[in-house]
DNA sequence: ATTAGCACTCTCAATGCGAGAGTGCTAATA
DNA sequence: TATTAGCACTCTCGCATTGAGAGTGCTAAT
């Protein structure tokens, strides 16, 4: 479909447009690059390009500047080679030795991290705590809280601590507390959240109508602790972000403010990418679920062991440098999972 | 110092302003106030107004703008008059309303409060959760984790819940743990936190190198569960800001959102405020510590029983509507002080 | 298939111009 | 003495013009 010749010139321009983001003429790259190849050939590689759909013109008589398409392949051909440059390298290095010493908490190793991974790379990022569905119960506790209110704790394999405020209804003793916590530890430990509110479900279809026993309470109670609607979502960078020349513009600041405020929509696109393995590249509008046009998203789940459980990545301009940000989010989920992994 | 026709011009100046962000000229005024006065008296005035500081002219054939003394005048001279005003009324209303049903826990309350009230006001707005160091210690539990960790979870009479994870050194046993938090909620229960913290200092010095007794054990674990540097920091609404015509520049931007990112600077703000009564606004670079020049600030605490323990407010230019945000902010915050009072 | 040459197109910055808005000052007025 | 009418002045803003510069597409030659 496209030569090799063709590719070449192509990964070129976006090169050089990552690198100063004006339109890339057909001159500049004869000079910069040792093609072989005069002006005249390279426009018409241009012409053919853009008729392909991997390059755009601002107007008639500008240089060309790639296209999401084009973009795509760029980063495509960049995948096989990606090895972790050594200047990257020296700062990871750096953040990931700050980052050991406060891995005890998960939440907060993931807000450390994200502020961090924008700090050094100037884009916006983010991280995904382990899903609450996918997660491992570990036990859960309950805790007398005031009048008819209970906190309850709960504790997954993960390292995820939650808790939440209940209304039981009426005031129970802290034993009785107990007893319900106890019953349901045994009950449920290892199985996943989603596997056990499944069974919580299947359990009050049952006993709709059981009167008022302990596991009936048990499993009502149970059914809101559980329940988390929403992961918890790290996001930094922002100010960093307006930094860069293709933010100058006020309405692309909207645009990327908008979706950044709109977790509910960032978790359902993080999510699905938590689930899967290795370095993943969301370009512009490919992916119609991610309507923040004009920038891109390099995301990696982190993993226990083999099962990816969140996501760490970044969030910069569809001119980002993605081949240093591949790198950086591939390096730090690695390291997420280290720390997650080992801690069993 | 100003006599009174100078106050009421310059109080249309500010809210003629406010109206619409264009300078205004000496025949509008003339035109929309009847005051009485052509508008070379008019200009008179403002010229005067000019040298004692409270207008600046942008350039010499425009009209004037407050200048941050214009808008302080102008607030002063308000403050006595506000009401709740009626179309406020209606949205505050709804709010309150929708908000009364999350009110369990004070977290979640805060964050869609914040969210509610950026929405329908258009600025930022910001809340802290009460204050750690002045909240009064009701309980403290300690749930084994994994290996040698441990979870804190405190429990404040405010209705924080705060978890924290503590490496305790050596595996202790479900029941050892619970020996220590039975010890430390009689010792503690009723004081407040930055009493206890204290308490425990002495404690510490006193029986530096005593042999590794249940007490001590509690207090070094105790030291570090009960110590949270920062207080919870709810802001919403920047997407909502943006759309503001004082925001149409670039570096505005960035102004306002270094400030909302540096959440520690915003905080040692707020819980200045926390502690004062009433509604206070700090009008752009008015209080050295808000270096948001071109912003201001309206907030006010809201109180268990007398005593305030957190605070509420809203983000906006200079230019903001003052009258309605004092409103909203001195209506939202009495709301949190009845929820919070209530449920004791 | 590639390339040199050239006319063409489009942007961008600089310039000038006129309309409009609002001022400051002065002299007249109540 | 305080206010006001009148007027020249200043500054911004939008608009059109212009020339330089960059880069293109096309054609004809290699």
């Amino acid at each position: 479909m496209l030569n090799e010749r063709s590719q070449k010139v192509l990964c070129a321009i976006v090169q050089t447009y990552i690198n100063n983001p004006e339109p890339v003429g057909s001159g500049f790259i004869t000079k910069r690059y040792s093609f072989n190849l005069s002006p005249a050939t390279v426009r018409n590689i241009m012409a053919d390009l853009e008729e392909q759909g991997f390059l755009s013109q601002p107007h008639t008589s500008a240089g060309r500047i790639p296209t999401d398409m084009g973009y795509r392949l760029f980063v495509n051909s960049l995948h096989s080679e990606i090895e972790y440059q050594p200047d990257n390298r020296s700062n990871l290095y750096k953040m990931v030795n700050e980052l050991e010493s406060i891995k005890d908490d998960i939440n907060i190793l993931l807000e450390e991290t994200t502020k961090r991974l924008s700090g050094f790379s100037h884009y916006l990022s983010v991280a995904v705590s382990p899903s609450t569905r996918i997660s491992t119960f570990n036990r859960i506790e309950f805790l007398r809280h005031r009048g008819s209110q209970v906190v309850a704790v709960l504790l997954t394999d993960e390292g995820l601590i939650k808790n939440k405020v209940l209304d039981v209804g009426s005031e129970l003793s802290q034993r009785h507390l107990n007893r319900i916590s106890e019953y349901l530890n045994s009950e449920f430990h290892g199985y996943s959240l989603i596997e056990i509110r499944a069974k919580i479900l299947r359990e009050m279809a049952r006993e709709k109508d059981l009167c008022d026993t302990l596991i009936s309470r048990a499993i009502r109670i149970c059914k809101d602790a559980l329940f988390f609607p929403y992961d918890d979502l790290f996001i930094s960078g922002f100010a960093e972000v307006l930094g860069l020349p293709d933010l100058s513009d006020v309405e692309k600041i909207k645009e990327i403010s908008k979706a950044i405020e709109d977790k509910h929509h960032m978790l359902q696109i993080l999510e699905k990418i938590s689930d899967t393995d290795g370095v993943k590249v969301i370009i512009g509008a490919e992916n119609s679920i991610m309507q923040m046009k004009g920038f891109s998203l390099v995301a990696a789940s982190y993993k226990e062991g083999d099962r990816p459980i969140g996501c760490v990545g970044m969030i910069g301009p569809t001119r980002m440098d993605y081949s240093r940000a591949i790198a950086v989010v591939n390096t730090t989920a690695r390291f997420l999972t280290r720390i997650v992994t080992d801690r069993k």
